[in-house]
DNA sequence: ACAAAATAGATTGTATACAATTTAATTATA
DNA sequence: TATAATTAAATTGTATACAATCTATTTTGT
């Protein structure tokens, strides 16, 4: 190999295993979602809500780092579940407003099984996930002043 | 919020930053790579080809975390792009051996100034990285015995 | 040797992602 | 205040991802 290629390896570069990781670590999820007939991005949106209900598509996307090409398909899937509702804001038409119906609210209580079921396929020390966890968001944040 | 509503917060699950900030990262590779005519997942599989040519599907596979799902489609791409070439393996033909071509040999050295692009958006010190990355990768290697 | 099991890729179907553009509504400004 | 600029969400088009299934080939077990 030539002089300057090592920049070139996967193994060098920083932004691989954030590929393979974040992509890997979704996928462990499905068996668990697929009972409650969820994908990744939905249980994650759902999340959003159940924390914070009654919130606009813009709030959805800045939290979850997604736009409205992904996020308005999604959207009227959670609301053909019927677990969502839409309702334009009437102070500024612009905004769509999703909240919770209670069948989607219910789900909560079976979401909650699902993350000690991943922590535990994940395997390192409570101190290197809370390491590992602060680097991440160290960076994502990172990403916002550009 | 109820009590034990804590473990649903995106802001507690080491998921939802490894999801984010492995899809942010690769979206700041786009400018650069439109310039080469790539994808992402194009430039990790021209990655593994320029670090080891002539290898299998499943070996990329292997090295990428990807199947033959999304692998067939985007070799196929690689090929009409004429980065690659394609041929059956005589010992055994079930495998699929691909090699770089001359033109998809010389993208390398154009592809060589996209990392330290993408390490200086980066805000994380030399140390941080260097923690981060070997936590990934720990994180990798634990979901390959399951 | 030969049927059964395993393996490598290809195919099919569903669900993201996201850039770029469009539409409708709101805000800023000359 | 009329128009320009901005903003929120929807739409369009391209490219992944991956589970499930299928096909062809090779390996195993008897």
């Amino acid at each position: 190999m030539e002089y300057g290629d090592e920049i070139l390896k996967l193994s060098n570069q920083i932004c691989f295993p954030l590929y393979a990781s974040g992509k890997e670590i979704v996928r462990r999820y499905k068996p668990y979602l697929d009972k409650l007939d969820l994908t990744y991005t939905q249980y994650i949106v759902l999340m959003v809500l159940w924390e914070n209900d009654h919130v606009s598509v813009k709030y959805i996307g800045e939290k979850l780092y997604l736009d409205s090409g992904t996020l308005t398909p999604l959207l009227n899937k959670l609301l053909s579940k019927g677990l969502i509702k839409k309702e334009v804001q009437p102070q500024d038409e612009r905004e769509l407003i999703i909240s919770l119906t209670d069948k989607g609210l219910q789900l909560k209580n079976r979401a909650k099984e699902v993350p000690p079921l991943i922590a535990s396929k994940v395997k390192l020390s409570q101190e290197e996930a809370t390491t590992l966890y602060k680097l991440l968001y160290k960076l994502l944040e990172g990403f916002k002043d550009e």
